[in-house]
DNA sequence: CTCATTTGAGACATGTATGTCGCAACATTG
DNA sequence: CAATGTTGCGACATACATGTCTCAAATGAG
């Protein structure tokens, strides 16, 4: 019956997705756990808020990792770099299912070093982002950090679209992918 | 030197644009009062949000009476619904600035009747998007449903890119319309 | 079986925000 | 000036979540 430490934090993580101001207790309870033992694995709440965000952020990197954000970059290939970039977004879509609360979450987005690890992720993007204009893959017009924010913007969009029945999860992907490049108007 | 209800309300809705946290007693602060006279205006914490929340589909609403959109939809001229579509756009991105809390706020969207009243603004505003696809404007390959959070994602999208300082304010209008409409890919 | 470890249940102290109240100072109006 | 109403201040009780602790039961390894 061993709760594992990765168990109680996937439990929280999922319960907060559905109720970010769940209590301590109600996280135990979703855990399957006495209070008593969710604090023998985290110190404080916001301990527990806080390596759900890093979580998060791992899940980030492991992303640009996979795709080897800045090793496309550098190549200049527009095909390699479009795909990269779907790739990504698609990826993000999937994550943005388990640690989407983290998208919101005021003590998250308040935190030093989460504040500052994002900055750092957010630059690696913008390498790709940067790559992909000059191969005339994405709109030159556009700030640099703005690309970032609207792929963010999309995630929200997509969760709260799933959260409220108006989309099929299944769709999720698609619709944030093909809004995010192409827009809304017809061509 | 009366602070107003409306100054109040103002006041409040400044400082939880910034600290969604804040408590009552930093609210009354902030809006130049004491904590006995905020209760004297409002009941309950959670009353002030859902007010606050109320305040901001107040403004909705008035955002689609302005535009007329069931007028515009009904007759069906590609020009003048495109043309509404962005009037609309633009203004809550300026309404985002100030209700733009309340977009994210879990007691609000948690508010019943709130979101009840929520869905049927959400209707109206389908109203257009299905005569803006009937006449070209929109891409009729995307579900009703999903303009609607798009543009939604698109303003938290704005309020964070600004709150970061990654983007100018004054910006943020242009940024959110044209990446909304033609998506961040290069024609 | 026995011992060591882990767990759950509950009690406990603490801290903090909330909402209420009374009173004195103040201004507003007549 | 007098009367009325509003405000700030501080006290108060309450509620609730948090984090700690103890002890008994359950679990699991040897």
């Amino acid at each position: 019956m061993g709760a594992d430490r990765t168990d109680v934090l996937g439990a929280a993580q999922r319960l907060l997705n559905r109720d970010p101001g769940a209590s301590m207790s109600a996280i135990a309870d979703a855990a399957g756990v006495s209070r008593a033992t969710l604090h023998r694995h985290v110190d404080s709440r916001d301990a527990l808020l806080v390596e759900l965000g890093t979580r998060s952020l791992d899940q980030w990197e492991r992303r640009l990792d996979g795709v080897a954000v800045e090793e496309v970059a550098a190549t200049g290939d527009a095909a390699a770099i479009r795909a990269v970039l779907e790739a990504l977004v698609l990826g993000y879509v999937d994550d943005a299912d388990d640690h989407g609360f983290a998208l919101t979450d005021h003590v998250i987005l308040a935190n030093a070093e989460l504040i500052e690890r994002t900055q750092r992720l957010a630059d690696r993007e913008a390498v790709l982002f940067a790559a992909a204009q000059e191969a005339g893959v994405l709109r030159t017009d556009l700030p640099l950090r703005w690309f970032g924010h609207t792929i963010y913007g999309q995630l929200v969009a997509g969760r709260e679209a799933v959260r409220l029945g108006d989309v099929a999860r299944r769709d999720v992907a698609h619709l944030v992918l093909s809004t995010l490049l192409a827009g809304v108007t017809s061509p």
